[in-house]
DNA sequence: TTCAAATGTAAAGTTTATTTTACATATTGA
DNA sequence: TCAATATGTAAAATAAACTTTACATTTGAA
């Protein structure tokens, strides 16, 4: 799965750590999501929907191989 | 949080193994998420919307207490 | 009423998400 | 250039997702 994340905080042009605190999660796992080191939870991907006022669809695709 | 999916299941009229075998989950998953006993992944969220054809949002949904 | 299918649940085990700590590198502004 | 801020990453620990097996209960149709 993959997602649009990096580009987004672009936008918004706030820190990984500044997200993470937005959404109540370490800065670390904001960085290995944008990495796509693994898939988050359906809570988390909601929180940064609502976050960033995008459908889940819009930042998270999944891919073949999911 | 909490989901919908046993509404859409049975508007789909199919059982939950069924559901699981479309989505390519066990029947347990099917019942806990149904039970609220736990958060799906963002993959398993994404494949559960496009198989009933909703937007995630319209059936996973965020509580205070998330 | 009876039988089969569907559902609820539980325990044990495996995998994966997430945190914490810590450090190295990159970027950027003064 | 210097210092601060942002990012990448890694290891160890914990929590949570998910599977498998197994069994009990419910439901619905013949």
């Amino acid at each position: 799965m993959k997602n649009n994340l990096k580009v987004l905080r672009a936008i918004k042009n706030i820190s990984q750590e500044e997200l993470a605190k937005q959404i109540s999660v370490s800065r670390q796992t904001i960085n290995a999501m944008e990495k796509g080191k693994y898939v988050p939870s359906t809570v988390l991907a909601l929180k940064l929907a609502k976050y960033f006022e995008k459908a889940v669809e819009e930042i998270f695709d999944l891919e073949d191989s999911d």
